[in-house]
DNA sequence: TTTTGGGTGTTACAATATATCATTCATCAG
DNA sequence: CTGATGAATGATATATTGTAACACCCAAAA
């Protein structure tokens, strides 16, 4: 997660480009918390943005935060992990994809990955049922492959 | 969801069994949460369960609820949904399965789906990065079939 | 210039969840 | 039987996450 300078200048870069094509208006207010959501060494709560926030915009409240969060999942640059209430950058904003994560619930380490098998059975699914997903929730929590051996160890 | 009291009494024996075997205590707080959870019509709150269990048990506050649903989450007899913070009994307590849940955003309307072809992926993707899921968390937040064709309509 | 709609500021509050400590209760060893 | 142990519960307070509602601003279109 941890995210040099040069690739988030070119997320936030890419995300405005995104956003003109699209013709929706990524603020100033909004770049700033797709920022530090981006920025943020894992995932990030509304209320740690908001903390943040404090040192760019003078005294901003919750609803600040919400909204910008709002957009930037509308438009596929964030995504939320609904089990830890918190919020990631997404890796490849292009293309609208399900967003799957793995998330060690020993060492809180959160990892997203991107299995086509996941997403095509997902697809299946929805063919199958007539439903039409706008945003897929996939979120495994268990132990990762490190923690289950520093268990075992322990054990 | 919508459950008669013939099937309801089942489920409640089947947890007794279940966890009798299990050698963990299925108290009657408990079991009464369980029954609450599924004898709702739907996906129901904590705070919901915390008001129809005043009419059981005297004064009970949000641990009591709260202990009880985790109880009941890690012994697998109901599905918590994540993304409406809200809790359903678990069809299928026997093998411990990926809760797989089809939301919309529109009618509210939840379906739980048993799709082994979604199940299958999850597993490979497990094997192929070794993290151990202990609860998988599938919730594809969308439109189902008929509230598309109500949609077309007005459009 | 008026209107209109999206975005923002601000206040208050709702909804969800947990920390903490005291108490009870079943179980088991002695 | 008794005391010890650990799981479960009671009770109070508080933390965390998320929204409602209304006023205001500003850019673009009529």
């Amino acid at each position: 997660m941890a995210l040099n300078q040069k690739s988030l200048a070119k997320i936030l870069q890419h995300a405005e480009t995104l956003c003109k094509q699209r013709e929706v208006r990524l603020t100033p207010q909004r770049s700033k918390v797709l920022e530090l959501v981006c920025a943020a060494d894992g995932p990030i709560g509304a209320y740690e943005i908001l903390d943040r926030l404090r040192q760019t915009i003078g005294n901003p409240a919750p609803p600040t935060v919400y909204r910008a969060l709002d957009f930037l999942l509308e438009q596929g640059l964030i995504h939320k992990l609904e089990s830890l209430h918190a919020y990631v950058g997404c890796s490849h904003p292009d293309h609208p994809h399900a967003s799957q994560f793995l998330i060690c619930s020993d060492c809180g380490d959160v990892r997203e990955i991107e299995s086509s098998g996941i997403a095509d059975s997902l697809r299946q699914a929805q063919k199958n049922t007539g439903f039409k997903a706008k945003r897929p929730v996939v979120e495994l929590l268990g132990t990762c492959a490190r923690c289950q051996i520093s268990n075992d160890r322990k054990v």
